[in-house]
DNA sequence: ACCTCTTACGTTTTT
DNA sequence: CGTAAGAGGT
C-alpha cells in the first residue's frame, strides 16, 4: 500500500481511493476533509493521472494555497505546480482572460471590486435620472448579484413575475433598467464584477461549443471544495464541465452552509445524487479535531434544523473542558473579559497569543476586543477589514495601471483625469461622458479626438497631454515588467513626489503605502508563479486581476504570534485551541436580519455550528446585557443558541447563575477600578501605543498589533501548581505572597483608597512593582 | 478648486 | 458612535 494511505481511517481511504464516478464526501467538522483531498489527489497522481487534467475549485485563496503546499508536501516535487487549484473567481478569470475576446472582452479586462460596482451603478442611476436616495447602490447592486447568480439577466429579470412583483412592492420598478444599462456599462468598460467572472464563463461554455469542449477534456477530473455553499452559477458550470467524463468530486457538509446571502443553495449538495447515476456517497464523521464537550455541544444545536443530510459527528478525543459561558455588563467589558482571559490562559496552559481566536458576528464588534487586547498587550490581528487595495492612494495608482491596462475602463479614467490636477475641470469631463454616451464611443476614444469633438485651448491641451501620457506608459508595456511601469507611472504624474511632500502624519503614511504597493508589485513581478501556480503572464493585466481577488485574509503570514480576531464566516475552514465567541446575543447572533424564516434562522444555527466547531480544546461563548448600537445603549437578550445548549455540557460560572446582574457588575466595576487605578484610559494608551490602527493606518496592510517590548525584561515565572487565587482583603505589610507572572515577593506596603488598595511589591526576581489588590491574583505563601 | 464643517446614514456575513 | 458624502466658506 502506498504510503500515503496510511493514516487515513476507513471512511477517508475510501473516498481517496475513489478514482473514477462521481463522488460526494459529505465530511463533517474537523474530520480531515482537507487531507481527504489533498491525498486524493496525490492519489489520482499516483494512478496515472495528468496533473494537467485537475482541476479543484475552492472559496478562497487561502484554501487553495493551502491544498497546493500539502499536496507538493505530500508529492515531494514540483508536479503540484501543474494543477489547476483556485478558487472559483480566479481560475474562471484566468480562464476568461485567454477568451474574453471571444465575448467582446479584452482580455485585460477589468475586474471591478465591490466598491467599483457600486459606483458604476451610481453613475447609471443618475444617467437615468433616477433618485439616488431611493435606488441606493447597495440595494441595487445586490438584486443585480443575485440576479447573477441565479443565472438570471437583464432581459430575462424584467420579465420575470415574481421578480417584478417583488420591486414593485419595493417601490422600485426601475432596478430591471438599471440592471440593463448597469450590465451594457460593464461591458462598455471592459469590466467584470466579481458576479460576472462566473457568469461570463457559464456564457463562454454555453456559447462556444469548441471552448467547452476544450475545457471538459481539458478537466478530466474535477474537485470541488465546500460544495455545500456553490450558488447557481459554479452549480451550472461545474455540471458543464464534467458532463464528459463525470469525475466529479464534491466536498460538503450541509451543516456548514452558510453563504445563502451570496446565492448559494444548499439544494446543491442535497440534490447531488440525483444529477448523476452511482454517486458514490462517503462520509466522514470522526472529528479530530474538537474535545467531546464541544461536539456534543454542536451535534445537539445543529439537531434543531430540519433537513439535514443525516450524519453522527463522534470524537475519540478526550471530553475536555466544559463549554464557559460568560456574562458581562457591556461589550466593552465583554472585551476586557476576553483579553484578560487570554493573558491568565497563556500563564496558567502555557498557550502562546496564536493559539486563541476571537471570533464574532458583525465586523463592528471588533472595536472593544481590539481596544483590550491593545491595552493588555497582547498582539492581535484583525482579519478582513478595509483591505490594503481599497486605500484611496492605492486606489488612484492602481487606476493609473487599469486604464494603460484597459482604456475602456471609465471607472478608473475618471479617477484619474484630474489626478493630480492638470486643469481638467467637472465641465469638461461631464463633457466627455455626454459625448461618449451619444456616440457611443469610449470615454478614452473622446479624448484622443479632442480637436474634433469641440474642446479648444487650454482644455484641449491638457486633453491631449492626458492622452499622449498614457500613450507613453503603454508603450512600455512591450518592454517592461509591470513594477517597471508602475514606478513610471508614480515620478511621471509626479503622484510620489507629492505624496512625498506632504509631510503630514496622514500625508506620510499614503507616501508609504503607495511605496508599499510598488513593493508588492515589485515582489510579485519576480516571485516564479503566481497564485495560481502559473508560471509566465506577468503583464500588468494578469497583476491586476489577481489583486483584485485577494482578500487580507489570504496574505498567509503565519509567523507572527498574534490573537486572530475575525468573523465567524471568516474562520469557517480554520481551527484554534482557545475560542472566543462574542456578542452571543438575540439580534446580533442570530442577527435581527435573519429570523424571519425558517431557512434564515437555520443558516445562524449554521454559523454558530461553525463557531462552535472551530475550538479544539477550550470554548468560551459571551453576551453582554448592555451594548452600545449606533450609538445607542441597546439590550439584547442571550441567544436562543445558548438555551439550545444541554446544561451537561456547560460551565455557567461566568454567567451568574442566579444572581447574573450581580455577578455581572462586580466583574464590571473591578474591572472599571483597576483602569482608574493605572489611569488606563483610551487616551492613556494612546500615548504608549500611539493611536489605534484603525484610526492610523501607517504602512500595515491590514491591522496589525505588536505590543511594545516590555521596559524592564521580566524573569518569566511558573506559577505553582497548585497556584490559587487568595482573598487579599486582609493582607498586610510584610506577607510573602506568589505573583503569577512576577513570581515570589514580598508586600512592601498597600496605600490606595479602601475600595482600590494598591500593593508595593518587592519581586524576588523583578524588582518592586505596583500590583492592584482588585485585580491581581496573589497567593499568599505566609 | 480645495478645505472644513455639518448632516445623514448605517451593521450582517464575502469572492 | 463612526464614517461618508454634501454644503458652505475662503
Amino acid at each position: 500500500m502506498q504510503d500515503y494511505l496510511k493514516g487515513l481511517n476507513e471512511p477517508q481511504r475510501e473516498a481517496v481511493t475513489h478514482i473514477n464516478g462521481p463522488l460526494m464526501i459529505v465530511a463533517g467538522a474537523g474530520s480531515g476533509k482537507t487531507k481527504v483531498l489533498t491525498t486524493r489527489i496525490a492519489h489520482l497522481l499516483a494512478s496515472g493521472v495528468d496533473a494537467f487534467n485537475i482541476l479543484a475549485l475552492t472559496f478562497t485563496n487561502k484554501a487553495a494555497a493551502e491544498m497546493k503546499e500539502r499536496i507538493e508536501k505530500i508529492l515531494g516535487n514540483s508536479e503540484a505546480r501543474n494543477l489547476y487549484i483556485g478558487t472559483f473567481h480566479s481560475v474562471f478569470a484566468r480562464i476568461l482572460r485567454g477568451e474574453a475576446h471571444r465575448i467582446g472582452y479584452p482580455n485585460s479586462f477589468t475586474i471591478y471590486d465591490t466598491d467599483d460596482s457600486r459606483s458604476v451603478i451610481k453613475t447609471v442611476v443618475n444617467e437615468l435620472n433616477l433618485d439616488d436616495k431611493h435606488y441606493k447602490p447597495n440595494v441595487v447592486g445586490s438584486r443585480i448579484s443575485s440576479a447573477k447568480n441565479a443565472l438570471i439577466g437583464p432581459a430575462e429579470y424584467a420579465t420575470t413575475h415574481y421578480i417584478q412583483q417583488e420591486d414593485m412592492r419595493a417601490n422600485r420598478p426601475a432596478i430591471a433598467q438599471i440592471y440593463a444599462a448597469y450590465a451594457s456599462r460593464c461591458f462598455k468598460n471592459g469590466a467584470m464584477d466579481f458576479d460576472d467572472l462566473l457568469l461570463k464563463m457559464y456564457e463562454l461554455l454555453n456559447t462556444f461549443p469548441e471552448v467547452l469542449h476544450k475545457y471538459q477534456h481539458k478537466f478530466k477530473y474535477i474537485m470541488i471544495d465546500e460544495y455545500q455553499d456553490t450558488n447557481t452559477v459554479q452549480y451550472q458550470i461545474t455540471k458543464l464541465l464534467a458532463a464528459v467524463h463525470e469525475n466529479i468530486c464534491v466536498v460538503g457538509d450541509d451543516a456548514q452552509s452558510i453563504y445563502s446571502f451570496r446565492g448559494a443553495t444548499i439544494e446543491n449538495i442535497l440534490q447531488f445524487q440525483k444529477d448523476y447515476d452511482d454517486v458514490k456517497v462517503v462520509k466522514l464523521e470522526q472529528n479530530y479535531r474538537s474535545s467531546q464537550n464541544i461536539i456534543s455541544v454542536a451535534n445537539e444545536v445543529i439537531r434543531n434544523n430540519k433537513g439535514q443530510i443525516p450524519k453522527n459527528l463522534w470524537t475519540e478525543n478526550e471530553h475536555g473542558e466544559k463549554i464557559k459561558l460568560v456574562r458581562t455588563m457591556t461589550d466593552n467589558d465583554e472585551g476586557r473579559f476576553v483579553a484578560d482571559t487570554i493573558q491568565e490562559q497563556k500563564l496558567r496552559n502555557h498557550y502562546h497569543n496564536s493559539d486563541f481566536a476571537i471570533l464574532y458576528r458583525t465586523n463592528a464588534q471588533s472595536r472593544a476586543f481590539e481596544e483590550s487586547l491593545r491595552r493588555m498587550g497582547i498582539a492581535y490581528r484583525i482579519y478582513g477589514g478595509t483591505s490594503f487595495y481599497q486605500r484611496k492612494e492605492v486606489k488612484d495608482v492602481l487606476a493609473y495601471l487599469r486604464v494603460i491596462a484597459n482604456t475602456r475602463d471609465e471607472e478608473a479614467l475618471k479617477r484619474i483625469i484630474n489626478y493630480p490636477v492638470r486643469g481638467i475641470g467637472k465641465t469638461t469631463i461631464e463633457k466627455c461622458v455626454i459625448i461618449a454616451n451619444e456616440q457611443n464611443m469610449t470615454m478614452f476614444d473622446v479624448l484622443q479626438q479632442a480637436g474634433t469633438a469641440g474642446f479648444k485651448g487650454s482644455t484641449l491641451e491638457s486633453l491631449q497631454n492626458f492622452v499622449t501620457m498614457i500613450r507613453y506608459f503603454q508603450s512600455l508595456l512591450a518592454e517592461k515588467n509591470a513594477y517597471d511601469v508602475a514606478v513610471q507611472v508614480g515620478k511621471h504624474t509626479n503622484i510620489i513626489k507629492e505624496l512625498f511632500n506632504d509631510k503630514t502624519t496622514e500625508g506620510l503614511a499614503r507616501y508609504e503605502n503607495v511605496q508599499e504597493l510598488l513593493n508588492s508589485i515589485k515582489e510579485w513581478t519576480e516571485s516564479p508563479g503566481n497564485e495560481d501556480g502559473e508560471v509566465g503572464d506577468k503583464s500588468l493585466g494578469a497583476y491586476l486581476q489577481q489583486i483584485t481577488l485577494l482578500t487580507d485574509a489570504d496574505e498567509n503570514k503565519e509567523d507572527s504570534d498574534v490573537v486572530k480576531l475575525m468573523t465567524i464566516h471568516a474562520a469557517k475552514g480554520l481551527e484554534f485551541g482557545c475560542v472566543f465567541v462574542g456578542g452571543v446575543e438575540e439580534s446580533i447572533f442570530p442577527s435581527g436580519m435573519s429570523i424571519n424564516t425558517r431557512e434564515e434562522l437555520e443558516e445562524e444555527r449554521r454559523l454558530f455550528y461553525v463557531a462552535v466547531t472551530r475550538a479544539k480544546q477550550r470554548l468560551w461563548l459571551s453576551y453582554a446585557n448592555s451594548r452600545y448600537r449606533f450609538g445607542q445603549l441597546v439590550q439584547n437578550d442571550p441567544s436562543r443558541f445558548i438555551e439550545e445548549m444541554p446544561d451537561q455540557y456547560i460551565d455557567r460560572s461566568y454567567a451568574g447563575g442566579g444572581a447574573r446582574n450581580h455577578a455581572g457588575s462586580e466583574w464590571g466595576s473591578g474591572i472599571e477600578r483597576m483602569q482608574r487605578g493605572f489611569g488606563n484610559t483610551a487616551a492613556s494608551a494612546e500615548k504608549r501605543y500611539g493611536p489605534p490602527p484603525a484610526k492610523k493606518p501607517s504602512v500595515q496592510k491590514r491591522p496589525e498589533y505588536m505590543p511594545p517590548p516590555p521596559q524592564s525584561k521580566v524573569v518569566t515565572h511558573q506559577p505553582s501548581a497548585d497556584f490559587v487565587a487568595s482573598d487579599t482583603s486582609q493582607l498586610q505589610a510584610g506577607q510573602r505572597v506568589e505573583h503569577q507572572k512576577f513570581g515570589f515577593g514580598k508586600i512592601a506596603s498597600i496605600e490606595g483608597s479602601a475600595h482600590n488598595p494598591v500593593a508595593t511589591i518587592q519581586f524576588e526576581h523583578n524588582g518592586e512593582k505596583k500590583i492592584m489588590l482588585n485585580y491581581a491574583k496573589l497567593r499568599i505563601v505566609e
